[in-house]
RNA sequence: GGAGAGGUGGCUGAGUGGUCGAAAGCAACGCUUUGCUAAAGCGUCGUAGCUCAAAAGGUUACCGAGGGUUCGAAUCCCUCCCUCUCCGCCA
């Protein structure tokens, strides 16, 4: 979230950032400035009487230990407590107020996010490779995966619902190498650690990431339990930290993290896509980082290419763009996104989103480290990217690499974790 | 799920109604002494909010969480959560 001092302070460029995302959050600022102001009030006049009542409190002590007679200022004091007790509520009815506000405003889009209206203005920053040239009409990964029956479309119907997939045989076993080489890539050539994290988790994690409280309708609740299913591993594994305060000479802080992702979906306008594109259930690498402010652009950097890496290893065409300040998400100050080319499909799919958060989840999580200069308690930037998405890799790699007749030749690097050169109709 | 024990500062641990944000020890940091190391001495050493132009200072809150009793709560009462041990169940 942000700090209130800031928009208090520099009110002028915080509404002019966040007009900068479209919409009116931007308008939210007024009301969160007044509601601060009332809050300040209430507490200072509540703190003048609590303080006045701890001094009486304390003469009333040393007076009854004199065995003076102290009933008449003890009746005094019943009616500023009485006082001391509606200016509480007072106050801590509006701090809840601010606080619930301001976990609803969006970060400020960092300067050097590039200004748009909507995902047609994202930049192109880099291409990799080129699109692959086929001797033949391709087949797109639902085609491919049926008939070499990787996929069961139906039987993930039958089991669970649309948007819900089976893989079988050598689907199950490519899936299975993916993770494995995402996750053996990332841990012994990019130094970011392995973790395995819990798949339900708390409201309080998913307000500290910032899909609370206001996505709520995309995640999967278990309401007898109070959990959720995780949407990213970004929340687990983020929140690894919250309320900490870390030791500045660790940073930056590098996971690497497996985990499906289950997300509702809730009236995305894509959910009948053909095919793995769009699903309920997906796996993902995620990578997460604490960093220093000062160097968290430099480490969105390498994340982005930690991720890209992924796909270079794997020869699969792809771009970089970057979000502009209309398309950004709703936490993030600053984003890449990598598409990789599916020839089936025709078209980029994104396999990967590099978010750099600034000090917005570190504020919501209270996660801080102690500067070594000033001993104060700051709030160290946090940002994750996948790295990558594995369904769409899946369709992206089968698409790429398959055959005129019918098989997929895997690319050298992926070789020795799946434990053969190419997937044929087991028929 | 059943029974019991317990939750106090980075750690250990004292504190059963008043001057306690909290003794003491350890750890950490700074200074002094010292050829280095070690040791000793002295000092500093929680978090958040409000106030203040800022710093200093002042002030409030926080002893698992939330309520209650009281002029006053770490301390008394209630509810909840968590951890540990044992039993049951279980991959």
């Amino acid at each position: 979230m942000l700090d209130i001092r800031l928009i208090r302070e520099q009110t002028e460029t915080v509404r002019t950032r966040l007009r900068q995302r479209g919409g009116d959050v931007w308008t939210l600022v007024d009301e969160v400035l007044s509601l601060d102001e009332s809050r300040r009030k209430a507490e200072t006049e509540k703190q003048a009487l609590q303080s006045e009542r701890n001094r009486v409190s304390k003469e009333i002590g040393f007076a009854k230990k004199q065995g003076q007679d102290t009933s008449p200022i003890e009746a005094e004091m019943r009616t500023i407590g009485d006082r001391v007790d509606a200016l509480n509520k007072e106050a801590a009815d509006l701090d809840a107020r601010q606080e619930t506000l301001l976990l609803s405003i969006p970060n400020l889009p960092h300067e050097a996010c590039p200004a748009g209206a909507s995902a047609e203005e994202n930049p192109e920053v880099r291409v990799w490779g080129t699109k692959p040239v086929l001797a033949f009409a391709p087949k797109d990964h639902v085609v491919l995966g049926t008939e070499l029956k990787m996929l069961d479309f139906e039987a993930g119907v039958k089991i669970s619902g649309s948007a819900f997939v089976v893989y079988r045989g050598a689907g199950a076993r490519l899936e299975r190498a993916l993770i494995n080489f995402l996750l053996d890539l990332h841990t012994t050539q990019h130094g970011y650690t392995e973790i395995a994290p819990p798949l339900l988790v708390k409201p309080e994690a998913l307000v500290g990431t910032g899909q609370l409280p206001k996505f709520e309708d995309q995640l999967y609740a278990c309401e007898r339990d109070g959990l959720y299913l995780l949407p990213t591993a970004e929340v687990p594994v983020t929140n690894l930290h919250r309320e900490e305060i870390v030791d500045p000479a660790v940073l930056p802080i590098c996971y690497a993290a497996y985990t499906p992702c289950f997300r509702r979906e809730a009236g995305s306008a894509g959910l009948g896509t053909r095919g793995l594109i769009r699903m309920h259930q997906f796996d993902k690498v995620e990578l997460v980082k604490i960093c220093l402010p000062q160097d968290s652009m430099e480490e969105l950097e390498k994340l982005t290419a930690n991720a890209e890496r992924v796909l270079q290893l794997l020869g699969l065409h792809y771009r970089v763009i970057e979000l502009c300040t209309g398309d950004i998400g709703f936490g993030s100050a600053k984003t890449y996104d990598i598409e990789v080319w599916a020839p089936g499909q025709g078209t980029y799919l994104e396999v990967s989103s590099c978010s750099n958060f600034g000090d917005y989840q570190s504020r919501r999580m209270k996660l801080r480290y102690k500067d070594a200069e000033t001993k104060k308690n700051l709030f160290p930037h946090t940002l994750n990217g996948s790295g990558t998405a594995l369904a769409r890799l899946f369709v992206a790699l089968v698409e790429t690499y398959q055959q005129a007749d019918g098989s997929i030749a895997l690319p050298p690097a992926l070789q020795p974790y799946f434990g053969a050169a190419e997937i044929r109709n087991p028929s």
